[in-house]
DNA sequence: CAACAAGTAAACTAAACAGTTTACATGGGG
DNA sequence: CCCCATGTAAACTGTTTAGTTTACTTGTTG
């Protein structure tokens, strides 16, 4: 049993690292029934017995990598409000924090395979309603502004789930149903609209 | 070569209904790769070489399928702008049409699974673009409102767009990814407040 | 009714798959 | 320096799959 710090390379676990990068692009590619042990064993450049010494099955490597993915992620959309500061820059930089998330192509293939397996799988439709509390971000963002007077006596879920609808309308639903990529000039146009219409409902008074 | 009339039985192309039926069933529970030929076959009540004089493949099976469900439901949600009577009500009145579709349980297995597969099958995604102009009565409405002066100086496109994203947000988006069922009531409210936002940015002086 | 299109059951092929086993290699810590 | 965690290659099991073939039956039409 070795006692390495996590910093060094960990002698062979280089291997686990390496099954886990090609596990995670077959999956992409191919979905759960479409993807093959072997396959990934072969992208990976390793044994078929080192894949089941670091993973008991087939599910169980599928499950470790939807978790991995979602706590790379998790991390990227953090921002509260600030008082004191004008409302409408804040919500614009926040619409621009999601909106870089949802321009990641890795990302977003993640979420296209996630949401056909929730079907066969229902443990990973749990796992991911856990994990959608990235939301969470967005009403904590809106409670503070209403707290602070910005945009007083509004229901903190409910606009965050606008806001965060109507931007994913444009830069997040044609992007998953018809692959089509978003530029960072439409991403802009689309972040300033959407908080436009918010403020519009939300905060008429303010400007 | 028969020329049974369509309304007619038709014989024993009820066979193909029964491979269709069979097919949507085993398609919208296991996706496509978790979908066997065998399994259809025996749901069908059907020899497997007739499923095969029917459809030359699974894949051709599956576009054929796609293909008439969204044909199926593109007929659901048609409403256009009628002139001189107020925006509101016409507004909930499509939103609600929306809803009802939203609320179906066979329209929202299929888009779950179709989602899954546009990775593995770039005809698909393909396929569901074009579908997917059922938004077209949306911005066809939206542009009615501008003409009649409802809504002066709006990008239909971009209106509908947005009243739809507000709709989906909160009755579409965490149906797909958590099961989460969505009753009567909480959908009639979220059409309500979705009209709201959409009256108060683009259409503020009405009322 | 004869003939033919369409259906049936069941066995078959060839490939792919998840997961196991075997016999062997290696390299780093005690 | 020796030992054992861990890794490797490759063959193997048992199952599942898409798609074909064969020998036979049925129902509709001319």
């Amino acid at each position: 049993m070795s006692v390495l710090k996590p910093a060094q390379l960990s002698v062979s676990a280089t291997k686990r690292r390496q099954i886990v990068d090609a596990a995670i692009a077959e999956f992409q590619e191919n979905g759960f029934a479409g993807t093959s042990m072997d396959r990934i064993t072969e992208r990976a450049c390793v044994s078929k017995r080192t894949v089941y010494n670091h993973f008991e099955n087939k599910e169980a490597l599928f499950h470790a990598i939807i978790e991995l993915i979602f706590e790379q992620f998790s991390e990227t959309v953090t921002l509260s409000y600030i008082p004191g500061k004008p409302l409408r820059p804040q919500l614009v930089e926040l619409g621009r924090a999601e909106g870089k998330l949802l321009m990641s192509e890795s990302f977003m293939r993640l979420v296209r395979m996630a949401m056909g397996e929730t079907m066969r799988d229902p443990a990973l439709a749990v796992k991911m309603n856990e994990r959608a509390e990235a939301c969470t971000v967005f009403s904590c963002f809106m409670a503070g502004a209403r707290d602070a007077g910005a945009m007083p006596g509004i229901d903190p879920a409910e606009v965050s789930e606008q806001f965060l609808g109507l931007i994913k309308a444009r830069a997040f639903w044609p992007y998953v149903l018809r692959s089509n990529a978003i530029d960072a000039e439409t991403m802009e146009a689309i972040v300033q609209s959407s908080v436009e219409t918010i403020m519009a409902r939300f905060a008429p008074d303010t400007e």
